[in-house]
DNA sequence: ACATCATATCGAACCGGTTCGGTAAATGAT
DNA sequence: ATCATTTACCGAACCGGTTCGATATGATGT
């Protein structure tokens, strides 16, 4: 491996100038830069990147955290930063805290440890402590999905809110009453949106709410399965099922199939998000989408910016809220 | 942020013995481990990764290269040895070449810079100069998924051949003669022998294969909707078609749902490995899986053991083949 | 012609660890 | 009691860069 005292040797000039010449060129006398230039290419030296963040302290490595890497939704966001991050010269780190709060801070200390530039996160403590903690972490973050008051951190996300309302708006519209909503971990940022989002639209219309429709179903696969299994084997089981998430939304497509429910006519279904091929799903359900595309580019901007310049970095954290889109399908069907 | 120079201050020792309690303390007085190991509770001393890094000229970061991180069946492997490298301690740096040769050795050599510990690479490259460049790297190397002849490194896999040979006898005895075969991009390892084990079951089987309905859906969403397309607006097209991995296998049916054929009943089904939801689609696909779980076991395994002892570094490269399962779906019928 | 200042380059300290050769004391062999 | 060996610890060099203060040189102003 050649070392940056080999070019100094080999050019004739100091180490000190050869770093100058790697890192402002404008620096260095014309003639000398040329034989520096010279003597690397003669040489084949490629910086080292590991002595050059022990000496900086600060890596060229972006960290990409959030739990569900397999979730297309996440996917999606994370190959958009990733995009972004290696046009600007920067790796991507990816750490899959599997959705475990302890796991996800020791994750964070770990790729603080590397100095990492800066993290891309979709938090899933929650918590004034965990606010704190991100708070007062040195590295920029920004925070995308799941927004955590008090962590003072730029976020990007979409209009929660907003997703369920337009699904509980349509269901109502096509005449249900008994919906059932499927939710996402209760604490959760946007899980506690998208609930919200589901009761008030209810209230407004003047709805009243069963209660017991209301479950929780963790946003996985698992525990939407088994929720959607308690709502469907009900006697007074709802004509609706709301999923807060793709997992939870499929698992109750797949306890209908199980059952026997067909699908719309016998239980409608909406959910938030898709999934790949949701286009060979029967029936294509009905669903309000995030723009994951979007969402990634826009924390991907602005992490990058934070990482480039000081000012950047010292700006007040700003939310980036998108709209969801909805996308209509044959899972639904009028009462 | 406290270094190992405070640790040692603070315990009255000097910064080697310091090094040396936390790498071998059995080489190190009880009563003097006993006062570092105090001083770094009470500092809270957390070692520098980087700095150990250059130290050692090796990083406790495992790499893990591939395309279509978003494709379920690379998304098992990668979790699976991620959960296996953080039990050992080692992070993974994920990177996504999309399939591209090019970048996928800038990759590399990127990692190589990192000093990575080892990597887990499902190549893209072809040829004999990559298999070269591929056997030079000084940093362990496990390939899985697609073997390059000449790489000499320890390869973790399927059985390729046979996972097209089981649909393929599948069709045949429901008496289909005239299957599409949607293969990957020519080249590329498992394409070939998939597209190998299809020709030779047929030709084993005295059926004439019409060559203009093989063709290549380079793995992809896109090609296969393309090839799927044009096999089946054809007046003679095929009864069956078999969609050499999970991509172009649901690009077909979704092109058969498209052109208002029906599954089984117009156009049967067969695809090599699983997507996520495979059991709310519908039909239900006949397929040939691979256990990608237990695929990323061996290769987290044999990486790891590379890394740990220089014995196992210079043992030869040695392939692991698993045998693929098969899973009867509705959407192949006999004729 | 002399003080002033910008430009080009260098030397040395530093980032925070690892590692190896060496020394002094303790243990064991004869 | 003497010599060999082991044990416990230290000092210093090293990994490969960055950065800052210092110096030398040449250009500018008056």
């Amino acid at each position: 491996m050649t070392t940056i005292r080999d070019v100094a040797r080999l050019a004739g000039v100091s180490i000190s100038t050869v770093s100058l010449a790697l890192n402002s060129p404008k620096r260095v006398g014309a003639e000398t830069l040329d034989r520096i230039q010279q003597a690397i290419k003669s040489t084949g030296y490629r910086i080292d990147p590991v002595a050059q963040t022990l000496a900086r302290g600060r890596s060229s490595l972006i960290g990409f955290v959030s739990a569900n890497l397999g979730n297309m939704f996440f996917g999606d966001i994370r190959r958009e930063i990733e995009h972004q991050a290696l046009d600007h010269g920067y790796f991507v780190l990816i750490a899959d805290s599997s959705g475990r709060a302890d796991l996800e801070r020791a994750l964070l200390e770990r790729l603080e440890a590397q100095k990492i530039a800066g993290i891309a996160l979709a938090a899933n403590g929650r918590g004034e402590e965990y606010a704190t903690f991100l708070r007062d972490f040195k590295t920029p973050i920004v925070m995308f999905d799941q927004k955590l008051e008090g962590a003072e951190r730029d976020f990007v996300g979409s209009d929660n809110p907003l997703t369920t309302t337009i699904l509980t708006e349509h269901l109502l519209q096509l005449g249900h009453r008994r919906i059932g909503f499927i939710s996402g971990p209760s604490g959760l940022h946007t899980a506690d949106e998208r609930l919200k989002g589901f009761m008030n639209t209810m209230a407004g219309a003047g709805v009243d709410i069963d209660p017991s429709l209301v479950v929780e179903g963790g946003y996985t696969r698992t525990g939407g399965h088994a929720q959607a299994m308690r709502l469907l084997t009900r006697r007074d089981r709802p004509t609706a099922i709301i999923g807060a998430n793709n997992m939870t939304g499929l698992a109750a497509l797949q306890v209908m199939q199980e059952m026997g429910f067909r699908c719309p006519d016998d239980v409608s279904l909406a959910m938030v998000d898709d999934v790949p091929w949701s286009n060979v799903i029967t029936p294509r359900i009905t669903m309000v989408v995030q723009d994951a595309q979007k969402l990634g580019e826009l924390a991907a901007q602005r992490l990058l910016a934070r990482i480039a310049s000081p000012e950047a970095a010292a700006a007040p954290p700003q939310d980036f809220i998108l709209t969801p889109r909805f996308v209509r399908g044959e899972s639904t069907r009028r009462l």
